[in-house]
DNA sequence: GTTTAAGATATTGTATACAAGAAAATTGAC
DNA sequence: GTCAATTTTCTTGTATACAATATCTTAAAC
């Protein structure tokens, strides 16, 4: 880890957060971190203010900035907020999706289908992502596209943790099918109750994700 | 303006880019607002950084920050997933108001219809924010409370520009009371469809947007 | 007169120095 | 020995200095 810009450094301090090199609560130390990248305090800084805006981290003034990681309940409001969201791009996406938008969707869907196939965790995952991205830009929308996205990031490693469990790879892809029915026969109401219910964690869905994080 | 400290900073800068200040695509010059502020550019910075997370403004390496004042699309664009937003809270909250949080929504309305009748319009901007707020905080989800917050803020210079328009008060008045009945008796398909509908900007009510935003 | 290239200038990005305030440690009283 | 107060140390926040790069100016060539 060295010699980073800070842009750079705040994304690379996304991705230890994200891989739960911090606990919760503890405070990011301006020096040693800007010892670790090989810079000054000054980008760092600007890092850190990243994180603190995407809600990763709080700042507490003159006492620094402490890394907040999200527990059962907050993680739940955001599931809840995503599935809204996904609804809501489903919903713009059944009435605004062209040939080509839809034809992407479904090569997205054939890659999570290999991916299952292959029993490949991580392809599923990643393609499974693109599927859901293609949805948001087909809402045609951009803004709602962008905050899809970033609370799409912001769930990333919750959403890893889930799909370790047996059957929940076979389950996704089939909720996927009739997404895109819906989207193909411009249903927006049900293409939006099949997305929200696609993401909303509740009941087993609920316990898996806690039992995953406890790892 | 004087002597103030990096979020005071961002937050004056905030509402000047509202008030209209600074053109769209115009460089904010860290040096000159650093005269301005009575302070070095290393706060400026941080206040700029700020803008630029929130999207009113633009960075480009080595360039600068541009600020970014929304065009029609993007303003569309912008309400149609704040109706979203307001439709996801007033779907959770038909479900999980208290009878204490249906009270102060109800009183917030009242507020609203005592503006409308002293033709009070700033006193209606106001109180509709709140009722509105209201309905955020009914959502029993503190996530999504925040972006519903988040989103509302920004789009605040815009909403004062309608309720210019003759008859728009008391209409937007109009439909409270049919939100409110839906959400007291739990009815969240219909609450939802009431405040998407509330806030959906189009057709006439697209029209005076854009001819209010020529002033 | 236009175009291109080299230099000058200005602005951002980073490093360091300094100031202000909070946490920690030491000392003194009881 | 414990608690309180003062001093010390440490950390953040701000100012300034420096480096890197983009823009503007000027001059020369065609």
């Amino acid at each position: 880890m060295e010699l980073k810009r800070a842009e750079q450094i705040a994304d690379s301090l996304e991705q230890l957060v994200f891989q739960g090199e911090y606990e919760d609560g503890e405070r990011l130390d301006e020096i040693k971190l800007a010892e670790q990248f090989c810079v000054s305090r000054t980008p760092i800084r600007e890092a850190l203010q990243r994180l603190v805006m995407s809600g990763m981290a709080e700042q507490i003034p003159r006492r620094g900035v402490f890394i907040r990681q999200p527990g059962p309940v907050e993680l739940l409001e955001m599931f809840e907020t995503m599935a809204e969201l996904e609804a809501a791009c489903g919903r713009f996406a059944a009435a605004r999706m062209s040939d080509d938008d839809l034809e992407r969707l479904v090569e997205a869907n054939l890659r999570c289908r290999d991916a299952v196939e292959k029993e490949d965790t991580a392809g599923y995952y990643h393609e499974n992502e693109v599927f859901h991205q293609e949805i948001y830009r087909g809402a045609t929308n951009s803004h709602l596209q962008g905050e899809a996205l970033r609370l799409q990031n912001r769930l990333k490693p919750y959403r890893r943790v889930q799909l370790r469990f047996r059957g929940r790879m076979a389950q996704s892809l089939a909720e996927h099918d009739g997404i895109i029915d819906a989207l193909k026969s411009g249903d927006s109401e049900l293409a939006a109750k099949l997305l929200r219910g696609h993401v909303t964690v509740q009941g087993e869905k609920f316990q898996q994700l806690m039992a995953g994080l406890k790892n």
